[in-house]
DNA sequence: ACGCTTCGAGTTCTTGTCCG
DNA sequence: CGGACAAGAACTCGAAGCGT
């Protein structure tokens, strides 16, 4: 998930502007575009207070199961949509303005001095019991870093724009020396899962089920990378035997790919010397063109 | 499909504090 | 107490690719 909240790069490159609140959009006086955007200084619609409490009520008593699968930023005319005994809420929900409001009495309604501990404590039993919150934890191990990481953070001059990192990523999937990341990133793997594992023995009576879950399917999905059986980028580095067998494509064309495999390769271990030596040269030369 | 990663500059959101 | 403000956090933009 996200970051993780240890601290570390806290990028502090303190903001010298100054801006005043009100008078941020200035220039984009355009009322038209996106139609919720009523510029700053328009007078605010008086917020539907008597309506979202009977929303919210009703929310609450028709769709209570399912509320807890949803995310907060969840369309709520979705629901209304979907809910008969809802649709009084139609033209609430469709308004332009309703997320506004919507967002501004959540604002209210959780300001510290407005919640009891038991709002609090509730809201944080739920997301503390997560599996992925688990990242959250002290002493989650810091994800493993990819190849393409490696490569831009160490080709990028301290003048690079965005711009240039993304010609770098695009240089990387061509870049011969890909594999020094590769390896890197590899080692990098490694790392993290045995991180992960320490992390998983060293905490098992304060996670959640959920939690040792998570960790265990994060374990399993870096054992399969590190199998090299995963759909990654192809090394597409042909051994001698390769070159052999796409050259002899037609011999036992009708056979089992096991049987045709193993027929070749009693008929390539008989090879001559010089012949052996051509196909470990092209198996070596990377462009076999 | 979505989100994370690289980078910096600019923008927007959040939150603590001040004051009427 | 709540509105206004400022500080600082967090997101955005671009591009691309990989991981979940």
């Amino acid at each position: 998930m996200r970051g993780h909240l240890q601290t570390e790069s806290t990028t502090t490159m303190a903001s010298t502007r100054k801006r005043t609140r009100a008078s941020s959009s200035s220039s984009e006086d355009s009322d038209a575009d996106t139609g919720l955007n009523n510029s700053t200084n328009a007078p605010r619609k008086a917020l539907k207070v008597f309506e979202i409490r009977d929303l919210v009520t009703q929310l609450r008593a028709e769709c209570g199961s399912e509320l807890p699968r949803l995310s907060a930023r969840h369309d709520v005319s979705k629901l209304v949509e979907k809910y008969k005994s809802l649709e009084p809420f139609k033209d609430l929900v469709n308004d332009p303005d309703f997320d506004r409001q919507w967002k501004l009495l959540f604002g209210y309604a959780t300001r510290p001095k407005n919640i009891t501990l038991a709002d609090s404590t509730q809201i944080l039993n739920n997301f503390l019991e997560n599996g992925h919150v688990v990242t959250f934890f002290e002493g989650f191990p810091k994800k493993a870093r990819r190849a393409i990481d490696y490569y831009v953070s160490e080709k990028k001059t301290p003048n690079s724009t965005v711009a240039d990192s993304g010609k770098l990523r695009k240089q990387f999937t061509t870049d011969p020396d890909a594999e020094i990341y590769r390896k890197k990133a590899d080692a990098d793997r490694d790392r993290f899962a045995r991180e992960l594992q320490a992390f998983n023995d060293n905490n098992q009576e304060r996670l959640s089920e959920p939690q040792k879950e998570y960790i265990r399917q994060r374990i399993r999905n870096l054992a399969v990378k590190a199998d090299g059986t995963t759909k990654r980028p192809r090394k597409s580095r042909k051994t001698a035997f390769d070159w052999y067998k796409d050259l002899n494509a037609a011999e036992f064309a009708d056979l089992p790919e096991e049987k045709r495999d193993r027929k070749l390769l009693k008929k390539y271990n008989k090879l001559s010397e010089a012949e052996l030596a051509i196909f470990e040269k092209l198996a070596g030369n990377k462009k076999s063109e």
